[in-house]
DNA sequence: AAACTGACTAATA
DNA sequence: CTATTAGCCAGTT
């Protein structure tokens, strides 16, 4: 089986740690790439995301944009959908529609400081 | 194969 | 605060 050595492709490196994102917590496109080993393909990770069907088990949801708010389509399902998920967590959102990430960011071991 | 597109972000102005 | 520019790179056209 060597031939397709990279089977193992970015996305899935992706995947795995948006599924370390614990149930309450959000993490943005840039910090999921960092995580990954990927620095500087924070759109990557939205494009992984993007292709994710709709029986994942992966958290999609609890990934959002820099500012803290949802990158997907204002009005769409998806967007509706990421919205709920997300309150059903326990995630609250301001009053610009946007989520404190000071308060919701998720901070895998290691505070630094 | 070249041009487009997009679930991003940081830096400038 | 908004707008523009540039860097990124895989999937579509």
């Amino acid at each position: 089986m060597s031939g397709a050595g990279e089977s193992t492709s970015t996305y899935q490196r992706i995947y795995q740690v948006v599924r370390r994102i614990p149930r309450g917590r959000v993490a943005t496109y840039g910090q999921i790439a960092r995580l990954a080993e990927l620095p500087g393909r924070a759109r990557q990770v939205g494009y992984a995301l993007h292709a994710l069907p709709a029986n994942t088990r992966v958290p999609w949801q609890r990934v959002v944009n820099g500012l803290g708010k949802i990158s997907l389509r204002s009005g769409s399902d998806d967007d509706r959908l990421q919205r709920i998920l997300l309150g059903e967590e326990g995630v609250r959102f301001d009053r610009a529609g946007r989520i404190p990430l000071d308060r919701y960011i998720w901070r895998p071991r290691v505070s630094g400081k």
